[in-house]
DNA sequence: TTGTCAAATAATATCGATTTTTCGCAAGGG
DNA sequence: CCCTTGCGAAAAATCGATATTATTTGACAA
């Protein structure tokens, strides 16, 4: 039987499907925090074998959203606020370095990347919460894209779906709308393309900070 | 059956014994980058079944060690000198924060731990190169272990096991014993116990870097 | 000769069953 | 009364077999 990615219709593994979909379940919050994940249990839910689970599991380790601790399974990463002040911290130092590096190198297929991916967010950002999710971690990403640095490219997503999970460990999908926050991409996506790595970096560190204090408060009984 | 450590008598999984033979294997060059790393291969060296490589090769994707396709298996991550110095350069960028922060909060504990690291670092380089390397890791993470920020740790411990693999891949066992680094260490120490975070940082920088020089020599062929 | 397609081969991915280990709970002893 | 000890149930880990997918080989035609 070929698996059949239930999106795009393409052909996927199952251990991918598994992983995808854990994945989501951990950083919206469908699993608490240090929830033991049973592999019987997801076994039942994906309807999948228990080999694709334990490998799509052992996977999510490396994403630090997986615990895995041996002969005891598997459970949900733990959540504080001393973590979330961590990620904060490591975001702010390495985004900085990144978005810096990619501004040294600036190109004009860099720059346009950048303009269309602010506008899908725009536009995506009337369309639902999972379709401006992924609108806006692309385009945070494409900040830091042309950085030619692929390991720092890589901690720095891994470090924004943590933030991702814990904003919804605080309060759920709304905790979006409660700030505006188009202004501050606009002036993120502008101060970079005027080439400007201090107003950039500035404006981006910024906007992490804004939305960390305001999770700080909401995750202050962790 | 119960699966014995051999080293210590302990139990233990055979995904864990597969895990580390396997990291082992590949930071000490015995599969070439790139190299294409079999299940059926792994199953008859090690003589575990294939779910447990499966997965060991799993978590070695989260330490960069290993690629994995999907439906195309797992090989060796590749290397190339490109990559060498990005791992250069973020190893400084990283273990110089973790450096700074344990050192702002030191303690007279962390201090007993950074000498006796270091004495039996010293005492280990009489005694065989895996005792050296084990006890020469020790003594870096134990530079950093005072952050207060296990995820830098975590991406500071990687870092060091992807530069080690560089080493042997460029020049063996014996490109240890070509310079003197004894000196660099003490120095390192010195450094880190008078609480003089600028000079310990350069001098821990130091140290990466003429390393670094020395390697990107022999890899400048890759 | 070269390109293409199909069958054969090899390897991966997955499942179901079995073994091993942990965990909860109750009974016995200090 | 608390702590230890020893079942029994539940879960994790592992194995062996099978299904699925990729890769190679070789025949045939342009």
């Amino acid at each position: 039987m070929t698996v059949l990615d239930p999106d795009t219709g393409k052909e996927t593994s199952a251990t991918r499907t598994a992983y995808l979909a854990l994945r989501e379940m951990i950083l919206t919050g469908r699993f608490a925090a240090g929830e033991k994940l049973k592999i019987e249990q997801l076994r039942a839910i994906l309807d999948i074998g228990a080999s694709p689970i334990r490998e799509a599991l052992s996977l999510l380790t490396s994403d630090l959203l997986v615990e895995r601790i041996d002969q005891r399974g598997f459970r949900a990463a733990p959540a504080s606020l001393a973590n979330f002040q961590e990620i904060l911290q490591l975001r702010c130092v390495m985004e900085d370095m990144a978005l810096r590096k990619s501004i040294a190198g600036a190109t004009p297929e860099w720059e346009d990347k950048l303009v269309l991916a602010h506008h899908h967010m725009k536009r995506a950002s009337a369309e639902g919460v999972p379709q401006f999710e992924a609108a806006h971690k692309t385009f945070h990403m494409s900040l830091l894209s042309n950085a030619q640095s692929p390991i720092l490219e890589r901690y720095c997503s891994q470090l924004y779906d943590l933030n991702i999970r814990y904003r919804y460990l605080a309060a759920g999908e709304t905790s979006y709308r409660k700030r505006d926050i188009a202004d501050e991409h606009q002036d993120i996506l502008d101060t970079t393309l005027s080439r400007d790595p201090d107003a950039a970096s500035r404006a981006l560190i910024q906007h992490y900070r804004l939305t960390g204090d305001y999770l700080s408060v909401a995750l202050s009984d962790l």
